[in-house]
DNA sequence: CGGTATCCAAGCCGATACTG
DNA sequence: CAGTATCGGCTTGGATACCG
């Protein structure tokens, strides 16, 4: 029952702090852009977390008007509309920490790799592209959307996808961001697979700012 | 000597909060978008800090690289490229803070209203307008040109600005985001007050997300 | 001016245990 | 499954005092 401290500062930057600056708070958000969670979800897709933590967490964020609980079948958590409008801020904050010098190992959540993939995605490289995929990550759907320079990222399969891509995170994310060889990863692709091999070009691999 | 704590966490937001996530560190570095300042200036613009944060903060700060320091009679922090490159996300960031339903009562340092005027700032309202302005509050001195639905912000006195407008940002911020008028106000307007009082009518007040 | 030293309180971590 | 309760140990933050 902590009463959560303020900057006491009026400022736009120090009341969104005041809301989501505590430790935690932001990646928690994170965890939500694409869709609901449970609190069970929350804790193992942050590492390290207690429950304790995220217990408090949340129930700062819903007393602030950032994340909403609903029963549908257990509770669940997600974005208000205005905690939704956070996602902007995250693709931009993800975009320059991919900057970062220090390149901490671990796992990367499945959530996590896709909005990596917005803060990455590099419109020219994608200007002559138009194709809507599937991603598959352990039990987890995506459906990616490339339109002419443009990305959009749902949660949920898509209709009728050009390609579907099904493996893990840390193998997605080598294969946009790092070594692109398909050859021997634990991937698997169906449908259009030249279109697949496609999109994972159309992502920038971040250069670390000079130190 | 504190090794700063990591989340460990490959993620770009993550690894963004690593760095500027700690307590007053981004408020820090908005104290830091239009220009060097000394430790003595941070302390007082970030009323309620310990200088003994500051001085941690600062030292996490560029030992991550997002701040330099200078010595320019005496010493002089300032943002590194890569620090500043967070100009855009404390702009996006301000602009979703400026709606939370809680408002702390207290004083805007005069950077921070800068950022603020950026992040309120409407395009379409500025369509027709092509003005430039000299800020002056206290003893700083910002430059505001506005051409036609852009506005660029920096610190120091433009050229020949069309208007000046002097006084303090209490002030000022009323003028933008409530009460516009300027009757009975201390503020100082020289050179064309028509513009002047236009400025006051590009940039939005926040509406509230609704609780 | 530009910080460091010291002390205290609060918060977080991590574990574990327990409940509706 | 979805949390709350509690506890020890440690780390941070906050306040004040002090010093080159």
């Amino acid at each position: 029952m902590t009463a959560l401290r303020s900057y006491g500062d009026p400022c736009g930057i120090a009341r969104a702090l005041d809301v989501i600056g505590e430790r935690w708070a932001l990646l928690i958000v994170r965890e939500l852009l694409f869709g609901p969670k449970r609190f069970t979800d929350l804790r193992e897709a942050l590492t390290g977390v207690s429950p304790n933590v995220v217990s408090q967490r949340l129930r700062e964020l819903v007393a602030a008007g950032v994340v909403g609980r609903r029963k549908e079948g257990g509770r669940v958590y997600e974005l208000t509309p205005w905690g939704l409008d956070l996602h902007p801020v995250l693709v931009a904050l993800g975009k320059w920490g991919a900057r970062s010098p220090a390149r901490p190992k671990g796992r990367l959540s499945a959530d996590a790799l896709m909005v990596a993939l917005e803060s990455t995605f590099v419109p020219a490289q994608a200007a002559d592209l138009r194709a809507t995929y599937e991603l598959r990550l352990g039990h987890r759907r995506f459906s990616v959307e490339v339109d002419r320079g443009a990305i959009a990222i749902g949660s949920g399969a898509p209709r009728r996808p050009d390609a579907v891509v099904a493996t893990d995170p840390g193998t997605l994310r080598r294969l946009v961001f790092g070594d692109r060889r398909l050859a021997g990863a634990p991937v698997d692709v169906r449908g259009d697979s030249r279109l697949a091999r496609r999109l994972f070009r159309v992502f920038a691999r971040p250069r670390p700012a000079e130190a």
